[in-house]
DNA sequence: AATAATACATACAGACTTGTCTGTTTTATA
DNA sequence: TATAAAACAGACAAGTCTGTATGTATTATT
């Protein structure tokens, strides 16, 4: 059976090998071998193993946030929708046996990533950011700037800071606690 | 002149590197060329590369919690000796160029990390969380445990969550805008 | 059915990796 | 000063890595 094209199936199973293995952890022999498809194949579609590692970068961007705001959209804005953003970084979780943000772990695995990659991690991080101001503002409104935008920065940490807990625990329960901890939040806006 | 141990060198050497450039990333030939060793020599006193990286950990955390207490050590208990883990933070990512944790790095880089190693992380973030706590209680006694405990997860989050951000805008900023926040938390207590 | 594009298998280059081994030279101790 | 320990240089093994090249087979289009 013909399922996908030869392209996709290259970068879907690259995608899956560099998030569970890490990037350098991940050979083209294995790709390759894993995707079923020829060494020359995989280099008549993308020019080397960092054109890949940038394509699964932005690929991974565009799904995670589809994926998201699609489990997001059926709550109410507001309150609703924020702490929804962290029930489903929980379940995120969990499904993904613990092994943290695509992002960050590229971050952190590459010290010298470069500016396109980069960039990747960043607009993510900017996207939530974005997010989270947005439903702020459908809380309490009208939301000073200065309080606002400190109040964005906080809730930004307490989401990262509780995903790396977790994923050094290898556990939901930072997750867990800090959603606790930020309904009360939220209740005293 | 004769500086130093031909072990000690190693082990700085290694850890320079491992730190800067990543575990992979460092490789035994150039730990030998930039520590002015031979290899022969490395293997007398470090059975594996892995090894290296198991004392580099070990060594890491009780060189970083010395410093770091000698930091704090000067302030008074309680208020004063929190935000002086934020301040500490603030100048360590400064001091080493944005570049993180080295223990959250390192879990981020080997997803299959080894036990010892990975006990090594989790020791450290326990010894945060246990400063966190044992301040908290000087500054507000009693503290009920179920909140107490709260709070603590909340200024972990916030203290890695600051970090990671800092990490990825190579900027001091959100460590500094957390630093202001967790005062006001304070306060309130 | 002929042509063009795509994917195939696989050998190969060249550089890298960790770790071993041999033998020499320096250093410290008795 | 003799002996033992440690560090030296550097070749080598055995394997990995990315990327290229060659030529064949399959598929799609005209």
């Amino acid at each position: 059976m013909k399922e996908q094209g030869a392209k996709e199936r290259i970068l879907n199973t690259a995608s899956e090998l560099f998030y569970k293995q890490g990037y350098q952890a991940t050979g083209i022999n294995q790709i390759i071998e894993e995707a079923g498809i020829a060494k020359a194949s995989l280099y008549q579609h993308f020019p080397s193993k960092e054109a890949l590692l940038t394509e699964y970068l932005l690929r991974t961007r565009t799904n995670n946030h589809a994926e998201r705001m699609a489990y997001i959209d059926q709550l109410t804005p507001g309150r609703e929708k924020l702490m929804g953003l962290f029930e489903y970084r929980r379940r995120h979780m969990e499904k993904n046996n613990f092994r943290g943000c695509a992002f960050v772990r590229i971050a952190y695995e590459l010290p010298g990533l470069n500016e396109d990659a980069l960039l990747q991690v960043r607009t993510h991080t900017q996207t939530l950011k974005t997010f989270i101001t947005e439903q702020l503002q459908i809380i309490k409104h009208p939301y000073p700037a200065a309080e606002l935008e400190e109040m964005t920065g906080m809730l930004l940490n307490l989401y990262e800071g509780a995903g790396l807990q977790g994923y050094i625990q290898r556990s939901a329960k930072p997750v867990e606690d800090t959603k606790k901890v930020v309904a009360r939040l939220l209740d005293t806006l």
